[in-house]
RNA sequence: GGGCGCGUAGCUCAGUUGGCUAGAGCGCUUCCCUUACAAGGAAGAUGUCGGGGGUUCGAGUCCCUCCGCGCCCACCA
């Protein structure tokens, strides 16, 4: 406890206090309390590749009040900070700041260090290739520095984290965990390995998961394509894609379709290839679409994934991973069989024309062969150009490609199970479960779960070699539990040795790693380490908040209840809280790349303090975008400011004479019954994580507070001088209640500025302290009473009209009032006689004539000047 | 194409099951250095509650419809 400052501030107040809550251990999970007595908070674990932005202030600000409004109720919090510091974004970070590249080829350097800056700051331009153990090492140095600022930041915004419970998502734990639970989907069949059509990223060389694509509307053009029927007449067909012609494997057309129904069963030829194609129908066609006949490649979009495998077709990959087209395609004649995928009526033309586009860049490739089909006259018209929507990995520069590639799957449960299962689960808001159930429903295929990159959790997973020196992907040789975890690249599988890596009759490592979202899918268990400390994750799990922000519903929400669906049979969770962006005044998403980004959170929480940063980001209700606003900044500045000087005031005042003294006065007694009202209404909504309305509803009432009630108050308050005055008592009583109560209501939001009003007159933390019931306040206020509230609403009147004549007439609020005429209703004069004496100190009235009328006006004559 | 959310003062937003003359803060105007606070205080002005219908004694609130903005989902040759 220490004393009331003259001179109150915010300045140090962020350092001062998150010293001694990281010394006193304020936050740290008490681990002997039981599971029912447990608040637990799946943190979102921010990925380490960049600066935190101020969205991220925001929402984790939004959790922590969650987290402190907890802690105050009684539950014991376990609050735990997750940093994802695994997968791509990690990787390009990396390569960037270090200017290196991540070959596997090649072996182990020991004595690697990274290229440096030269005089100018600049990194080499050509990066340096270094093996994958190489590239991991740079991975972690780069990510722990940039943890460590993390920390740093969320220090001073306050999150009341334990920093004890800390992990990461490539860890030995969550790689541990990650790899259990995917043996465990493995043994029983519902993680599985299988060739299939794959969305690709040709730029980074993986593949990526339905979940992170995004569509982009970008230029393309129609091309009208001919050709030849069954009957030797032109089929015309509209294709944006005419680089896939040597991919095509039919035509297809609606089956209503009038103009095509003679052709269904019967074949076309391409153009240019010569490739015999059935003509089909399908429901998905659309006639007024092009030509209302649509050729079929393997694969242009994800419509020629459905036809193909809905219609039976066969395959003609031509599309190579790192984005070119095969070069080693040879055309055949009919006749010969040898390969009937590549069966041509003139295998002579088809591999001369070829030629000009095995080995091009897709680019290229449609450059050469719009050059091809014009000049053989096969093409109408010049291309037209059009805007459409493209399938892009969220992340990516290059539109997918559809390679077909062996992967690992997990199988989704059918959609309806996972929406029964989240059934269970509590969305705030309410409206945001549409979003998980529109994505339940739109599922296309399983999860993929495999990336061809280096920085992640690899798959446990080894595979033969045959006599011949050929890996069978399709057995799988699987770790044991207890290897866990394990590295394929440097750990060897059960009865073999490491001399017989990559050798004939010997291993070979799985070289891939796990989508990110696999790992992160886990969180929750990770957290609370599943089988790496049972008496933890007795205690925490399953877990009571999962915050996170609504566009990764379809991703980490989603993954996580299918997880734990699949290896719990039950939720990892209760309730599901989701925020919203930050977005511009302009009501644009913040983003790095558009650079829309004011300032950044470290200078704003300079500018405003922690505590006007948290009102701000408060404003904002669950669910709800949040403009990036610093006017609302230094409102909650001001905010915090004020708290500290009417607390120093209310404190100022002093101790009751008599500790035990009564609230007596109507208006002391109505100010504590409104407040008792606003501690319900704050409780409830707080109950249904509606921060946001109870910071408004606090709010306010402290502006009422101080600026009428303490007016009102303080001259009483000050006292008469002598020693027994039950009326000063009454104010100091209800004064002290109050500050209490209104401190602790404010406490999740402004952490600092109460803790450090706590700090003056209290032992301990107010964030331990016992969250305000009503029961005491009303017991305080003598029980309830309508009358009282008229008094203090009638006196409220009064003072504004009094101050209003000393406005009117531009003089000081100090200034006397010689006498006034205060004209009402008989009820309400009679309340403004219970008030009458804090009323006339508070205008400075010397006298005053109360007369009975219609409604309240004021009729003042002041003193001169 | 389907869906969700939003639209209230110049700005950011409250307005709970329909109920007195629609609120707060910022900004603005006028004033006040007052012993909690000038990083402050007092008072004031500012609204066809997106448009149009309807239900009702009564609609910002409920129903229909239209407009605008944002977002989610969708098999977008």
């Amino acid at each position: 406890m220490s004393s009331i400052p003259d001179k109150p501030t915010l300045d140090g107040l962020e350092a001062k206090w998150r010293q001694i809550w990281a010394e006193q251990g304020t936050y740290r999970f008490d681990r002997t309390r039981t599971r029912d007595e447990v608040y637990s908070i799946d943190t979102p674990p921010p990925t380490v590749s960049g600066a935190l932005h101020i969205g991220h202030v925001m929402s984790y600000t939004h959790t922590d009040t969650i987290a402190r409004y907890q802690r105050m109720r009684g539950y014991e919090v376990f609050y735990p900070m997750g940093w994802d510091d695994n997968g791509l974004n990690v990787e390009r970070r990396v390569q960037m700041m270090t200017a290196t590249l991540c070959d596997p080829s090649l072996p182990y350097d020991p004595d690697f260090t990274p290229p440096q800056p030269d005089e100018k700051g600049k990194l080499p331009k050509d990066p340096i290739r270094i093996s994958r153990p190489n590239f991991v090492e740079l991975c972690e140095e780069v990510v722990s520095e940039l943890e460590e600022q993390y920390f740093d930041l969320w220090s001073t915004v306050g999150l009341s984290v334990d920093w004890d419970q800390t992990y990461t998502t490539i860890g030995p734990v969550a790689s541990r965990i990650s790899q259990r639970a995917f043996l465990r989907l493995l043994d029983r069949g519902v993680a599985y390995r299988s060739g299939a059509p794959t969305l690709w990223d040709v730029d980074m060389k993986t593949a990526v998961a339905q979940a992170e694509l995004e569509d982009r509307e970008v230029p393309g053009a129609y091309h009208k394509l001919e050709f030849t029927g069954p009957d030797g007449q032109a089929i015309w067909i509209d294709t944006t894609r005419p680089e896939l012609l040597p991919a095509c494997v039919a035509l297809v057309a609606h089956p209503d379709d009038e103009r095509y129904q003679p052709l269904f069963g019967q074949t076309a030829t391409t153009p240019l290839f010569g490739a015999e194609v059935p003509i089909c129908p399908h429901e998905l066609a659309e006639p007024d679409k092009g030509t209302g006949i649509a050729m079929i490649c393997t694969f242009g979009d994800t419509t020629d994934v459905v036809w193909w495998r809905e219609l039976d077709l066969p395959i003609r990959p031509v599309v190579r991973h790192d984005g070119r087209l095969e070069r080693d395609i040879t055309w055949t004649g009919p006749d010969d069989g040898s390969d009937p995928t590549w069966c041509s009526v003139d295998p002579d033309e088809a591999n001369e024309n070829y030629a000009e586009l095995g080995g091009k860049t897709i680019f290229t490739a449609q450059k050469n062969i719009v050059e091809l089909l014009m000049a053989k006259g096969k093409m109408e018209g010049e291309p037209r150009p059009i805007s459409h929507p493209v399938k892009f990995w969220e992340n990516g520069k290059k539109p997918l490609e559809i390679v077909t590639s062996n992967q690992w799957f997990i199988r989704y449960p059918p959609a309806e199970d996972i929406i029964a299962r989240a059934k269970g689960l509590q969305f705030h808001p309410e409206y945001m479960r549409v979003r998980f159930e529109d994505w339940a429903n739109g599922l296309q295929g399983d999860w993929n779960i495999t990336r061809q990159r280096f920085f992640g959790v690899p798959f446990p997973i080894w595979y033969p070699i045959d006599e011949h020196g050929d890996a069978d992907l399709l057995s799988p040789i699987a770790a044991t539990e207890d290897m866990l975890p394990v590295d394929p690249t440097t750990m060897v599988p059960p009865g073999y040795t490491e001399d017989q890596r990559n050798q004939p009759g010997g291993f070979a490592a799985d070289p891939d790693v796990m989508d990110t979202w696999n790992t992160s899918s886990m969180s929750p268990q990770i957290a609370s380490k599943w089988e790496e400390d049972d008496d933890l994750f007795e205690r925490v799990y399953p877990m009571d908040l999962r915050p996170q922000a609504h566009e990764i519903i379809r991703t980490w929400l989603f993954s996580t209840v299918v997880k734990a669906h699949e290896l719990f049979d039950e939720l990892p969770f209760r309730h599901a809280a989701i925020s919203g962006f930050v977005v511009d005044p302009d009501r644009k998403k913040l983003s790095k790349s558009k650079d829309n980004a004011k300032a950044g959170p470290v200078e704003l929480l300079e500018q405003f303090g922690a505590d006007g940063i948290r009102y701000w980001a408060c404003g904002g209700g669950p669910g709800r975008d949040v403009a990036e606003d610093p006017g609302q900044m230094k409102i909650g500045r001001r905010l915090a400011i004020k708290l500290l000087n009417a607390s120093k005031f209310a404190l100022g005042i002093g101790e009751p004479s008599d500790p035990g003294a009564a609230v007596t006065e109507p208006i002391d007694r109505a100010m504590l019954l409104s407040l008792a009202d606003l501690v319900d209404e704050c409780t409830r909504v707080f109950d249904e994580y509606d921060y946001a309305r109870a910071l408004e509803r606090a709010e306010t009432y402290f502006w009422s507070f101080t600026d009428d009630h303490l007016e009102l108050v303080k001259g009483r308050a000050y006292g008469d001088g002598s020693e027994a005055d039950p009326a000063a008592d009454s104010a100091k009583v209800a004064l002290r209640l109050a500050l209490e109560t209104v401190l602790k209501l404010f406490a999740p939001f402004l952490p600092f500025a109460t803790e450090e009003v706590w700090s003056w007159w209290r032992e301990g933390s107010i964030h331990h302290s016992a969250w305000p019931t009503s029961e005491p306040l009303r017991d305080a206020a003598g029980g309830p009473d309508d009358s009282a509230a008229l008094v203090a609403t009638v006196a409220a009147e009064v003072l504004t009209l009094l101050r209003k004549a000393k406005s009117d007439a531009k003089v000081s609020m100090r200034t006397e009032i010689t006498s006034a005429t205060i004209t009402d209703t008989r009820q309400r004069l009679a309340a403004f006689e219970q008030a009458r004496a804090d009323v006339l100190d508070a205008g400075k009235v010397t006298s005053v004539e109360l007369v009975e009328g219609p409604g309240l006006s004021v009729d003042a004559t002041l003193a001169d000047t």
